[in-house]
DNA sequence: ACAATAATTGCAACATTGTTGCATTTGATA
DNA sequence: TATCAAATGCAACAATGTTGCAATTATTGT
């Protein structure tokens, strides 16, 4: 059984990345959350164990997206929100975020990837899908 | 024929809303504009004929989504844009946001309103669609 | 284990987008 | 024209993110 600690470690070797303590920390945050999350989420977990410059978060979050590790949406706010790549997320996807609480999942897939009709002369490269509404926990 | 500054007083004006010189002149830049555009490019066409304090413009800006005159579109960089409302407009609809020159059209319709499937307890309220590509100018 | 070195980090300063409080000005109405 | 609520301008603030550069640290070779 492996911790997320070390299998954050993994991942960021198999990358060619220095497996700082910063780094595992951050993806190890991120391997354990169910959702996408923020910056300043992070930022706040961080601080119990391992306080990081703003930053050093800003540009570890970058690399990690860089390297395919995680992956960042925008939803709606000005804010992005990450969320650790999982086989699933190979493809692109869609997100759902709650309109109450704020919290986003990341959804199985582009429902009906056929059918999209742009003015003749553009060109797509990708799709972004936000649903908008109440989770669970909120209804 | 109409000029766009006294269509713009018009729908000011059948709202309830003080006609000032700078609501008219903001809502009538909209009017003239076939694309999405930022707080930022009213703000420069203000310039040259009607400065206007940025604070003026964000609550203008904001008076007119609250009336139902213009929406706003949240297009993945963190800034909003906004886009007078047509007949079209009364309902939801999907946008398209050119990765090269940062255009944001509004395209007719969301596509297959059906078929959105979310986990059981959520409850959908909105959907923000964005088709990201070249345009027909950046191709 | 140690030194060399390039990658990573921390800090300060800055940029952009947007918001809030409050005094002043202005458009609508009588 | 006088009145007065609505709209505006200004200053200050907030949130999110970026850049330059010197100090630190993880990795590699010895
Ligand atoms: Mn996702
Ligand atoms: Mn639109
Ligand atoms: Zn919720
Ligand atoms: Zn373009």
């Amino acid at each position: 059984m492996m911790t997320h600690n070390t299998t954050a470690e993994d991942m960021i070797r198999h990358h060619g990345g220095r497996a700082t303590v910063g780094r595992i920390g951050i993806l190890a945050i991120l391997l354990a959350e169910q959702h996408a999350i923020t910056h300043r989420e992070i930022e706040q977990q961080l601080s119990e164990t391992l306080p990081l410059d703003r930053v050093t978060l800003y540009r570890t979050l970058e690399w990690l997206v860089e390297k395919n590790l995680i992956h960042k949406v925008s939803s709606g706010d000005r804010v992005w929100r990450y969320h650790v790549n999982r086989e699933m997320h190979t493809h692109q996807h869609a997100h759902f975020k709650c309109t109450r609480c704020a919290q986003v999942i990341c959804l199985d897939d582009l429902p009906e990837k056929r059918n999209w009709q742009l003015p003749t002369g553009y060109r797509l490269q990708e799709i972004e899908l936000t649903f908008k509404g109440l989770c669970a926990a909120c209804c």
